[in-house]
DNA sequence: ATTATATTATATCGATCACTACAAAATATA
DNA sequence: TATATTTTGTAGTGATCGATATAATATAAT
C-alpha cells in the first residue's frame, strides 16, 4: 500500500547507486578535491536535485561512508565471514584486500576510509566517529568469524580472537597504504603465506 | 665567500621552517582543503613571497612531502636506528609511531603520508612516486637496522630482515589510521609486547 | 481537462579559490 | 649619496567553489 506510484515528476536517479557513485568520486578525488561539478556529472543529476536528496556536500559525505560502510562495499570481510574454513577464509580475506585496493571500480587505489576519508577526519564534523565506528564494526565481525572456528573445532579454545583480529586488521592497513602508492598486487602477494600463519599462530 | 650577505632586502622566513610549517598545515587540512590563505598566515609570509620561494602550491605541497621524508621528521625511524638493543628499538619504534600519531605538534593525527598524503596519489602528479620512494628508503633503513642486528649477533644469521621490516611496516599503517579515527595512545599500546615478539619472532 | 505535487533543467548567486601586477621598503655595491 | 637588486605588502585578477531562485516538465489525483 506504500509501494505505490507516487505524485509528481518521477526521479531520474536511483538514491543507493547515487550514493555508490558519490563514494567512488570522493575515493579518487577525496573529499575536498571533489567537486559539486564533478559529483553531480558522475551522477548524471543536476546540483539542485543533488541538494533536495542529500542536503549538502557535507551530508552527502557523511551518507556515502556510512554507505560504504554498512553496504558490504568493503568486499573483504564478507569473504571472510562466508569462507568456510578458517585458514582459507584469512587468506581469501587478505587476497581480497590486494585485489580490491588495486582494481576498484572506481579507478582509486587503495581503501575509501584509510586512503580518502582519514584526511578528513579532523576536518569534516562527524568523520572521525564515523571511522571509529567502522573500525569497530569490523573488528567485531572479524572476532565473530574467529570465534565461530573457535566453536567448531578448526581454532584452539586459546585462541585470542580479539587481539588476531586486530593484527588483521592493522596488516590490511599496511596493504591499502602500499596499493594507494601504486604497488602491485603481485609484489603484496609475496608475503602472505607468512601472514597468514602469524594471524593464526 | 658565498656565505656572505646578499643583495636586496633580506628575507623574513627561513625556508626550511616553512616547509615544515607546510607540512603541519596540509598534515592538518590535507592538501585540497589546505587553501593559501591558510598556508601564508601560518608561515607568516604573504603570497607573493610563497610562490617565488617555491612556485605554486602544487609544486610546495611535494617540497613539503619531500622534506618531510627526507628530514626525519618521520621520528620513530630515528629512534629505531638510534636503540643499540634490537628489541628495545622495535619497542620504542611503535612506542613512538603511537605517540607522534596521536600528539604530533601539528594538531593532526596520524601520519602525514598515510593519513593525508594519500589521499591525493592519483591526483596530484608526482605523488604517488613520492609515496613509493618513501616506502622503499623506509624499509631500506628497517632492514639496515635489521641487519646490524644480525652482524652483532644480536639476531639469527637466518632473520628475514626484509619479511620482518616490511611486517613492521605494515603494522604502523594500522596504528596511524587508528590514531587519526581518534583511538588513544592507551588503547594502541596494549597489544605492542605481542607484536614486538611476532617482528622478532 | 484541470489541479496539485514533485522533480527537472537553466541560469545564476556571492564567496572563496589559486595566483599576480605593482610599487614601496630594505639591503649591498659603487 | 646614488644605484642596483631583492623581497616586501597591498590590492587586486579571472576562475571556480558550494549552493539556489525560478520556471518548465512530468506524474497522480480530482
Amino acid at each position: 500500500m506504500n509501494t505505490t506510484k507516487k505524485v509528481g515528476r518521477p526521479k531520474k536517479f536511483d538514491r543507493d547507486q547515487a550514493l555508490n557513485t558519490a563514494v567512488n568520486v570522493f575515493w579518487r578525488k577525496g573529499y575536498d578535491g571533489a567537486s559539486l561539478t564533478d559529483l553531480t556529472k558522475a551522477i548524471g543529476i543536476n546540483p539542485p536535485s543533488l541538494y533536495a536528496e542529500f542536503g549538502d556536500k557535507e551530508k552527502l559525505y557523511r551518507l556515502a561512508i556510512e554507505h560504504y560502510a554498512s553496504n558490504d562495499a568493503c568486499k573483504p570481510l564478507v569473504v571472510f565471514e562466508d569462507q568456510p574454513q578458517i585458514r582459507a577464509a584469512v587468506s581469501e580475506f587478505l587476497n581480497e584486500v590486494i585485489v580490491y585496493s588495486t582494481r576498484h571500480e572506481s579507478g582509486a587505489k587503495g581503501c575509501f576510509l584509510s586512503s580518502c576519508v582519514a584526511t578528513t577526519a579532523g576536518e569534516v564534523e562527524g568523520v572521525q566517529s564515523l571511522m571509529k565506528k567502522a573500525i569497530e564494526s569490523t573488528e567485531k565481525r572479524l572476532v565473530a568469524r574467529f570465534e565461530k572456528a573457535k566453536s567448531e573445532g578448526e581454532l584452539g579454545a586459546d585462541f585470542p580472537s580479539k587481539q588476531r583480529a586486530r593484527l588483521m586488521f592493522d596488516l590490511r592497513q599496511g596493504l591499502v597504504f602500499r596499493a594507494r602508492a601504486g604497488c602491485s598486487a603481485a609484489s603484496m602477494k609475496k608475503e602472505l603465506e607468512r601472514w597468514i600463519d602469524i594471524i593464526l599462530d
